[in-house]
DNA sequence: CCGCTTGCGTTGGTGTCACTAACGATATAG
DNA sequence: CTATATCGTTAGTGACACCAACGCAAGCGG
């Protein structure tokens, strides 16, 4: 979709307005913004959220990493690899629970985050570039609602939850 | 990324907050909603697309078409085969520049155009429901003016309008 | 102790989507 | 007439979200 080129010709309103093209297109966009920034600094999205999540959690397995990124499971296991191929983490099995890998952030990774903090700052100030603080915030805070509303379904869930 | 399940798994407010995850996540519900929406209906994002455009533009050219609906030429190929398939539109090979197929919208696909923006509508709705009124238009603004201004790059224009 | 079920990491595969490359046919410029 | 550009089309690529199934280990009930 993305638009590509346009050399002036009318996108009708009715497109132009409909709430799940534009976010499919300020998608597009923000996913291209990030991607090439952090390829560059030979880094991926999946990297940052994986870095992130075992900096606050501390060493953690790949399943819990992966509810605490979102990263589906099947998934995990390359962004794991590339990681402890850069020694940025390191994978050990967990002597508790031989099923289980223990991941755990090296200094090294902690230094690495930092970088990836910086570029994806830069990249998301692009991404907002038309919008004020007080706008950036409020997209933000909206786009928040929306996520959290949508985010059911899958899993069993506790009886507690809801 | 979507998501998936969550058993009640702590994620990093440094993700939660990050706009072009939100984006990414948002646009993926999004787009599940109206894909699954208007798949019950035997339809696509693209045959609607299509179909708002020519309305508005009356018959044009497929290129026309990709500029206005931002469909990639390549990809507008199938759209047009499925439209017509369906007799909702028509492809004529244009007598004025033969290298041309006019595309036109027949009565029929006027008609379904008209329960596709019904089935749009449901889905938008259900989309943003966790936003009143107001604020779902101050997040179409907001999205309208990043996807503006990103909407640059392969033409000849500026590079960064600003 | 044994069998059953559940959770873990891993592999391989699927469908969607935006996009590129190249081609034959046609139109237009020099 | 030759060169260049445009149009529709085909095929293919890479990213991404996700599913299915497996071997292995743990935990539980009997």
């Amino acid at each position: 979709m993305t638009t590509g080129e346009n050399g002036g010709a009318a996108v009708p309103a009715r497109l132009r307005e409909l709430p799940s093209r534009l976010l499919g297109q300020a998608s597009t966009h923000a996913q291209r913004l990030v991607t090439e920034a952090l390829g560059r600094a030979d880094a991926h999205k999946w990297h940052y959220a994986a870095m992130v999540a075992l900096e606050e959690s501390g060493p953690v397995s790949q399943a819990a990493l992966s509810d605490r990124t979102g990263i589906h499971r099947s998934d995990l296991v390359a962004v794991i690899n590339e990681l402890a191929e850069r020694e940025l983490v390191e994978r050990a099995p967990d002597p508790d629970d031989r099923r289980r890998n223990v991941i755990t952030l090296t200094p090294l990774g902690r230094r690495r985050l930092r970088r990836l903090e910086q570029i994806l700052d830069t990249a998301q100030d692009e991404l907002l570039s038309p919008l004020s603080a007080a706008e950036r915030a409020q997209l933000t805070r909206l786009l928040g609602r929306i996520v959290e509303h949508h985010a059911y379904g899958a899993s069993a869930m506790g009886p507690d939850g809801q």
